[in-house]
DNA sequence: ATGGCCTGATCTTCAGGA
């Protein structure tokens, strides 16, 4: 069986919701981790995913943040965060929700943005990554296929962004933001990488200001780490950036991976 | 000319996004 598993920062639920149950119909995902969500619990719109055949479990918060997971495949064991998860201004932030999905476990996260280096959001963001990597010790190690997916707000080489010489001293580049990557890498879990549709690089977000989209300057921040068990089954991934185009688009497109099991 | 957008809430102005 081919199991399609996506991640998908929407930039409002609410917003985006024809464009979501667009998408389920032509992607078919069985499993799908949305970040930004944007919307309460309450208001997350359930009845209209339930009526395609998904079953969603959300940790929304309002209006900034929350992340879902969407699933056709069953959704089980679901658990917001993990222990240890940091706090900023003293709150809890709706950033990671895992749950298990037919043969899958995942976990859908949205990492703080750091906003400017040396900001206390940016060392936030440090910890937040710290923490993750600990959450994901021991998924890493199981049997059961496993993966992290999500908006990392990270870029992961310089070849990520589309002119990194614009990039100095910025958030999503820098070195220790990139060594929680490699950290993630150092509990056993390995980057699955998405091929493009079209140009060279597999850009997942693009500015809505100045053309970003239509000159491809984009950035590759929306990522997905598998351990073993999951890296083993992949037969194919990309980005859809056919979902990107037009009015009415979330800034960052969906990237969708299948998995042969 | 060194910008240009989008979202939801504090709601005609702002914070945050990346």
């Amino acid at each position: 069986m081919v199991l399609r598993v996506a991640t998908w920062n929407v930039n409002s639920v609410t917003a985006r919701v024809d464009r979501l149950v667009g998408w389920l119909g032509t992607a078919k995902p069985d499993v799908l981790c949305l970040q930004e969500l944007k919307t309460t619990d309450e208001l997350f719109p359930s009845d209209r995913l339930a009526d395609l055949g998904y079953e969603a479990a959300s940790w929304g918060s309002g209006r900034w943040n929350g992340v879902a997971i969407l699933s056709r495949v069953g959704i089980a064991d679901v658990r917001r965060g993990w222990d240890g998860l940091p706090a900023f201004d003293g709150a809890l932030e709706a950033r990671a929700l895992t749950a298990t999905c037919g043969p899958v476990r995942v976990t859908s996260v949205y990492v703080p943005n750091g906003r400017e280096v040396g900001h206390a959001h940016y060392e936030y963001k440090l910890a937040w990554l710290d923490s993750l990597a600990q959450a994901v010790a021991e998924p890493a190690r199981a049997e059961q296929p496993y993966a992290v997916l999500g908006d990392f707000n990270i870029a992961p080489t310089d070849a990520d962004v589309w002119d990194v010489s614009l990039f100095a001293d910025s958030t999503h580049v820098t070195l220790p933001e990139r060594a929680r990557l490699t950290a993630l890498e150092s509990q056993g879990l390995a980057e699955v990488h998405p091929r493009a549709l079209k140009y060279d690089k597999a850009f997942t977000y693009w500015d809505y200001r100045q053309l970003g989209f239509q000159k491809n300057k984009g950035m590759r921040i929306d990522l997905v780490f598998g351990n073993p068990a999951f890296a083993a089954a992949v037969s194919d991934a990309w980005v859809d950036r056919e979902e990107r185009k037009g009015a009415g688009a979330s800034d960052h497109a969906p990237v969708v991976v299948d998995l042969t099991m």
